[in-house]
DNA sequence: AGACAATCATACTCATCAGTAACTTTGACA
DNA sequence: TGTCAAAGTTACTGATGAGTATGATTGTCT
């Protein structure tokens, strides 16, 4: 029957969500290296043949986990391209929703920062090439600005690799709970990226009907 | 004998060196986890024995190397503060002088940014209250930049954290023999930095006689 | 020369875990 | 209610690699 079909894979999923979370909070906590599968398993109440029953093996879960973490970095600036605005509304946008993403999924970002060369050789390939490609969009983004003359930079790659540094080491020093919110710190973080790239207050105009 | 002696420490130092440059290179390239003592050992040609009579374990290594990681960061901070300069050229120098440390010393950075967690604890415990001491002492430095007028910023503590972000994610992106010259990329990088904190070209006044 | 000490290699131990084989339970359906 | 299958558990294997006991080699000092 189809609808029980539905109700196991959604069942099967639900069952792989939470061996997802245990993995990355244990991950996260204690390193991927220091982490058994014992561990992850006994987190959920359950034994470790549960866990092979919905992955391959311990470095197919660090995979997962490293991909979302890229994912969510595109459909972040996805959603941001998408819209009509001036570039300089544009790079505060993907700043802010970026940097909300990437600190929502704080131990996704960690452990994928400090994960990686533990993951499989091709895992690795596929998901440093999609990381590499968020690169060119950044810097594309920065080029439109520079053209549009909405910002000052010198050097248009340096200037994404200093962006990038922002926001990829947020998930190092952002601590929830802290004594600004989410809210607060990421529109903090987008002023001073603006106020690198020398933004001029810029809105776009309506485009003539 | 004193001599033999002075000359038997100079020759443990030498080797010492020489395991930890090796471990640096292997930990660096593969990774702390995927890395084994007789890896480190069949590279300087000896065997496992020979590492441990000059190190207690795999993991004092490592406390090693990320102890120099950190001990560089502070030695550089010193140098500069010791100078007599405005603040904005204290942070210019700041930049320039510690990114130049941690890209000439790129291995060593990474290493400690990613298998921090593999650190025993006390050892973890030592090298990031260094860690810490380093940050503030960068608010610090930003703060007089605001109390003398020279920087334009609305929270201290957080416009430290994205400058810590620049060079701190540095080591992740840079590429020796690239395009540009070391000098230049971290010329580049301050300007970001004096960018973001909206620095007046203030230069320090003569102190009267 | 001969004994001793340091230094390192050979060849082991031993604990840890990722992964698996074989048995057990549960619930679905006839 | 008896059978079958899915999904887990218990209990194992097997490899790996950190750390070490023992033996060989070298040079030193008497």
């Amino acid at each position: 029957m189809n609808n029980t079909d539905d109700m196991r894979e959604a069942i099967s999923n639900l069952k792989r969500e939470r061996i997802l979370a245990a993995a990355v909070d244990l991950f996260y906590k204690q390193g991927y290296g220091k982490t058994t599968l014992d561990q992850v398993a006994s987190e959920l109440q359950v034994t470790k043949p549960f866990i092979y029953g919905h992955f391959d093996s311990k470095n197919a879960l660090l995979a997962e986990i490293c991909s979302r973490a890229i994912t969510l970095a595109h459909e972040s600036l996805n959603r941001v391209m998408a819209q009509d605005a001036s570039v300089t509304e544009r790079l505060e946008t993907v700043v802010t929703d970026f940097l909300k993403a990437v600190l929502t999924h704080q131990p996704h970002a960690m452990i994928y920062s400090r994960e990686e060369k533990e993951l499989a050789q091709a895992d690795r390939d596929a998901i440093n090439r999609l990381r590499r490609e968020f690169d060119h969009r950044l810097v594309d983004l920065v080029n439109q600005g520079v053209t549009a003359g909405e910002f000052q930079v010198e050097d248009v790659n340096l200037t994404a690799l200093a962006i990038g540094g922002i926001v990829g080491w947020a998930p190092v020093w952002y601590r929830a709970n802290g004594r600004l919110s989410l809210e607060e710190v990421v529109a903090y973080m987008a002023s001073m990226v603006l106020a690198m790239v020398r933004a001029k207050k810029t809105r776009k105009p309506k485009s003539n009907p």
